[in-house]
DNA sequence: AATGAATGAGTTTTCATTCAT
DNA sequence: GATGAATGAAAACTCATTCAT
C-alpha cells in the first residue's frame, strides 16, 4: 500500500500497436469487474493483471499506477454517458419533446453504457485523487447540455433559473436510472420510462 | 493470531456503561470525519482511534474491525433519514400536502442528519461486506413508507402504481438533495427547494 | 483485511523453480535457528525473514503463515528421522542383530538428522494447530517400522506383544537419545550407545 | 505482547489468608487448562482469568506476569513427580526389588500426578525464561535419587556407571509413561506396566 | 482488595511497485 | 516487451500490563 512519490493517473504511454491496445481494453474491463467486485481496496493490480490475462509487469507498462486505471475508467464512462445524452438532445427538432425525453429515457434504463455500481466505486476513490479536476464537472456538462436544451426550446416559463432545472433533472434521472439498472433490475421496463418520462415533462412545463 | 471465522461487522459489545457508550460514539464521529477527509482506504484504524482522542487497543474493544465501524456508521446515518422522513410524512393530515413536502425537502437539504459525502464512501465500502444485507432495504422502506402516504392521501389516479411512484421519487429526491448539499452548496437554497417541490407535486399530480 | 478461512498450514506454492526451493530453504533454516534461540513466539516472521536474507513479502509468497513454517519444519524433522531409522532397520538381514542396534542409536545419538531442541519448540506450537492430524502417527510409522522388524527376527517369544514392545522401545529411545544430544552432551558417547543397546537389547531377549 | 522490563518470575505475594491461596490454586488449575488447549503463546492473561473467575486484576494481584504462572505451574508439577519416585524408592529395603519398580511404573502411568502435554508446553515457554536455572535440574534430581539408588541396592555390576545408568533409565521411563498417558491411552495397562518393569529389570541385571 | 477499561508497543500480514531474467 | 519473484513500507489487529474507580 505504499503510494508513489507523485500521483501518476495518466496513461503511461498512447497505445499506438493494435496489440497495445487490445492489451489496454483487457486490463480496462478485467478491472471494471475486479473493481466492482471487491472494492477498490481489496482490487489488487496483480488481481487485476491476472484477470486481464497479463501479468502485472505488463499492466504497469500501460498504466503507471492503480489510480490510473480507475481514473482512466472513469473517464470513459463518463464520456460515453455523455455522448448518449448529446445525441439524442439533437435530435429535439425532428422529434416531439416528449419523444425525445422517452428515448432518452429508454435508452439509459436499457444501461447503455452505464455501470453505477462501477461508477459508485470509482468515484470515491477518484475524489481522494489528484485526478479529480480532469473528472470533475462531467455532471455539470450534463447540465449545460441539458441547460441549453432547454432554453433553445423554449419549453418553459422565464421565471425559472434553466440551469437549476437542469441541476434539479440531471440529478434526478440519472439516480433514478442508476437505481433501477442496478439495485432493482425488477423495476426497469417500459412503465418506468412512463413515469420518468412523466417525472421530465411535467417538471419542466411551464 | 488466527482471525475469527465469523465477518467482524457487527459491534463487539453492546456499550452499557456511559463510559462506554461516550468511546463508541467518540470513535465513529472520528471514524467519520476521517472517512470523509481521507477515504476508506487511506483512513486508518490507528488515525480513526487518535482522532477519537483514543488508543487502538479501545477502538477494538468495541469495533472488531475496520468494517464494523464503517457499517454501524452507515446503519445510522440511514435510520436518521428514515426518521427525518417519516416524522414530515405524519404530518400530512394536518398540513396541505404540498407544505409537507415543502418542509420535507427544505429539512433534507438543511442537511438535517445527512451527510452525503460520508454516504458515498461507506457505500463504496459496504457493497463488498458481507454487512450487505444488513444494509440494503433502506431505499426500500423509505418507498414503502412513501407508497403508502401516496395511498392514503389519495392524491393520484388509480391508473399509476404507487409503488414505482415511490421508487422514483425517493431516488430522484435523494440524489438531488444529497448533491446539491456535497457538490454545489451554491445551489442549495430556497429556489432549489421551490422547483423540487414542483416536481414532486406535479410528478404526483394525476 | 478479511483472512482465508481455512487454517494455514499448507506451503503456499509448491516452489518449483530453483531459486524458489533456495528461498524455501533459507527460510527453514533460517526459520529452525530464529525458533531455537528465541522461542516460538519471540520467532516474529519479519526476524525470520531477515536471518533468511530475504524480505517478509517472499517470506508469505511461499508461507502463508508462521504456523506454517512450523508446521513444515515439523513434517520434514520427522522425515528424516523415520529415514535414519528405515535405513538401519534394512540392514538387519546382513548384520547381526545387535550390531544393527548399535549402529542405529550410534546414528541418533551423532544427532543425524535430529534437532530436539527444535522440536520441542515444534511440538508445543503444532500441538494448538489444525496440522495436528498432518503430523500425529510419526511415533506410530516409527512403531510399526520397529514392530515389523522385531516380528520378522523372529527374535522374540510369542508371549509378548511385538506392537507393545516398539512402543515403549521407540519413546524410550528416541527420549534418550534426545536429551543426551540436547541437553546433556557431555553425557554422550561410546559408553551410551553400550548402555543404550543393552537397554535394547536385553528388552528384546526372549 | 510488550514484555515487562525486568522478567518477574517469582510469585509477587505468598499467599497467607484462605482466600488468597484459594485464589492462587484457580489461578493455577485455570491456567494449566488454557495452556494446554490453546498453547502458551494463545493463552492471555485475560483468558486465564476468566477461566478462574476472577479478574485480570486480580490475577496481577498474585502473579507478576504471565510467565511467572508457567514458572510456578512447572515446579508444582515437578514437585509432584520427585515426590511419587521418592515414595516408591524408600519402599526399595522392604519390598523386593521388581515390585518397587512395578509399583513405581503402575503410579507413573496412572497419571498421578502427571500432566505432559502442559509439562511440553511449560518447558518451551520456561527455556526461554529467566527461570531457567530454578527449573533445570529436575531430571538431574530424579537422576540422583535413582542412581543412588541402584549403588544402595548392589544391584549391578561394578562395570557400568550408575549416573549414566540412570539417565538412561529416567528419560526412556518418563517419556514411556507420558506417551502412553497423553498420546495413547489405549496402550496403558497392566501389560504396559510388565513391559517397562522388564525394561528397567534387565537394564539393571548385571 | 477487586475490577475491567484503557493503553500502545509489537506482531502478523498485505500489496503497489520494481527490476532481473 | 513480457514476466512474475522480490521488496518493504504501511496497515490491521493483539494482548501483557497498568490504574482509576
Amino acid at each position: 500500500m505504499s503510494t508513489p512519490r507523485r500521483p501518476r493517473t495518466r496513461p503511461r504511454k498512447a497505445p499506438k500497436q493494435a496489440r497495445s491496445r487490445e492489451l489496454v481494453e483487457a486490463v480496462l474491463v478485467a478491472a471494471a469487474r475486479v473493481f466492482v467486485q471487491q472494492g477498490y481496496a481489496r482490487a489488487t493490480t496483480n488481481r487485476i493483471a491476472q484477470a486481464a490475462g497479463i501479468s502485472v509487469g505488463s499492466l504497469y507498462q500501460y498504466f503507471p499506477s492503480k489510480d490510473s486505471i480507475a481514473v482512466e475508467l472513469l473517464r470513459r464512462y463518463r464520456e460515453s454517458l455523455v455522448a448518449i445524452v448529446t445525441g439524442h438532445l439533437q435530435g429535439i427538432a425532428q422529434a416531439s419533446f416528449e419523444d425525445v425525453v422517452r428515448r432518452l429515457l429508454t435508452a439509459l434504463l436499457r444501461a447503455e453504457g452505464m455501470n453505477p455500481a462501477l461508477h459508485r466505486v470509482l468515484i470515491e476513490q477518484v475524489l481522494r485523487t489528484s485526478a479529480r479536476a480532469e473528472i470533475i464537472g462531467f455532471e455539470e456538462r450534463m447540465e449545460h447540455l441539458l441547460a441549453d436544451a432547454i432554453r433553445g426550446a423554449g419549453v418553459t416559463s422565464s421565471a425559472r433559473d434553466p440551469d437549476r432545472m437542469a441541476f434539479v433533472l440531471v440529478r434526478a434521472v440519472l439516480a433514478t436510472a442508476q437505481a433501477a439498472v442496478v439495485d432493482r433490475p425488477g423495476m426497469n421496463g417500459p412503465e418506468l420510462v412512463e413515469e420518468l418520462s412523466r417525472l421530465v415533462v411535467r417538471f419542466l412545463a411551464a
